[in-house]
DNA sequence: CCTCCACAGGAAGCGCAGGAGT
DNA sequence: ACTCCTGCGCTTCCTGTGGAGG
């Protein structure tokens, strides 16, 4: 019989400590972001000597150290073991409106509100009495606060609470990646979370080498990462708005598959095939959300590829290329076959051009050797798994 | 050279949904 | 609650274009 100790030592793996590379990982230090967590700490920094925090609003694209530098200031603040000073960090993906940011802020110190059916009043007289008891200092930091619902009722809230409160106060720090999310603020609510603003800047290609190298030096076995694997998957996430957590999400995917196939380390095969499968992913994701007609448009491509051979079709590198009139007609007839009435050929174009747009698939303008003047077709990704992808998600369903 | 093919893509207009105005 | 307007997705109609074929 097999003990456990048995079974992982034979699993070997190239990674020592897998969760190191994931998104929710709190590294020790954050490097290229110094000063932005200088100026969180300066911001934050009053709660400590019983003065209210500043709020901060903070800004950037996905997987450029918002949150991670909140995290890591938070944690410094709470280090300094201050009673008085309290933090609450959520994700408003989860606790979207005023109601449940109330509630988890309460049930910090008071687990036994974790139960809804307290009415709001409630919850906030309770919040008030205990930030007044020893004039406590909350910091509530809201990550994807765009998701709020009722954002300003929320602010509006926390902010009034300072008025109500003759001892202790209420922070806030804001965290999105939308841009154009603070104008869809009231003004007010705007001036209050957004009394000081910090933006986060995309890494570029030699920090996110940076961030890839000490985080690989955590999460792989000693020489288990080739330099340059980290050099690729950098400039790919380089290349795609630096975003670091892709980059390490790639790092990952490429670890995972060295160890499916029993390899000992991690080059930039993997992270190349890595990159490719994070890509089909995505395509294959917003084919799931294509309208209608254009899955089908896509399906029929598809389909006219999976013929081993078609009327006609032209080969250019070994792959093949459909004309456009032969892809509308297949089209037509996979509507029909479906009891759906079929787009005209003009908007049939327009169709091409966004699938195009998105990546989906290639044209080239015919040209000599072809009678007329023609578009030619070829779908970006494999014709198999797109016909797979749309059956099994979108007809099959 | 002219004609035809096989489309490309602009222009106009239609029906409908979803706000703004009253 | 009502009209009015606007934008969107789409159809209809039409002119343009580059190469093949006679």
């Amino acid at each position: 019989m097999p003990s456990f100790e048995d079974v992982l030592k034979e699993q070997k793996s190239v990674f020592s400590n897998k969760g190191a590379l994931s998104p929710h990982f709190v590294p020790d230090e954050l490097p290229y972001r110094e000063n932005e967590i200088r100026k969180l700490m300066v911001c934050l920094a009053p709660a400590l000597s019983g003065q209210k925090a500043k709020n901060v609003f903070l800004y950037g694209k996905t997987g450029t150290g918002k949150s991670s530098s909140t995290r890591t200031v938070i944690k410094k603040l709470e280090d300094e073991k201050n009673e008085r000073v309290k933090v609450i960090y959520m994700n408003c993906r989860v606790y979207d409106s005023r109601y449940k940011v109330l509630q988890k802020v309460i049930t910090a110190f008071h687990p036994s509100f974790a139960k809804t059916g307290y009415s709001f009043a409630v919850l906030y007289e309770r919040l008030l009495d205990w930030l007044e008891k020893d004039g406590k200092q909350l910091v509530v930091a809201l990550d994807e606060v765009d998701m709020v619902k009722d954002l300003d009722n929320l602010v509006y809230t926390l902010t009034r609470a300072n008025d109500d409160l003759t001892n202790g106060g209420i922070a806030i720090i804001g965290i999105s990646n939308k841009v154009d999310f603070k104008q869809r603020l009231d003004a007010r609510s705007r001036s209050s979370l957004c009394e000081e603003e910090m933006v986060f800047q995309p890494y570029n290609a030699e920090q996110l080498k940076g961030i890839l190298s000490k985080r690989s030096e955590i999460a792989f076995q000693d020489t288990a990462v080739q330099e340059s694997a980290i050099n690729l998957a950098a400039a790919v996430a380089a290349s795609e708005n630096g975003d670091a957590r892709y980059a390490l999400l790639l790092l990952l995917r490429a670890g995972e598959l060295s160890d499916a196939e029993k390899l000992d380390n991690v080059t930039d095969v993997q992270v190349e095939k890595s990159r490719k499968s994070a890509e089909e992913d995505k395509a294959f994701e917003i084919i799931s959300t294509l309208p209608e007609h254009q899955q089908l448009l896509l399906y029929s491509i598809a389909t006219l590829a999976s013929e081993v051979a078609y009327k006609r079709l032209v080969e250019e590198g070994g792959e093949k290329l459909y004309f456009s009139g032969e892809v509308y007609e297949r089209y037509a007839a996979v509507a029909k076959k479906l009891g759906k009435e079929p787009r005209t050929s003009r908007w049939y174009r327009e169709y091409l051009k966004e699938l195009e747009a998105l990546g989906l698939i290639n044209t080239v303008q015919s040209g000599k050797g072809i009678r007329g003047h023609t578009t030619l077709i070829r779908l970006s990704y494999e014709p198999q798994r797109v016909k797979q992808v749309i059956e099994t998600k979108v007809l099959g369903e």
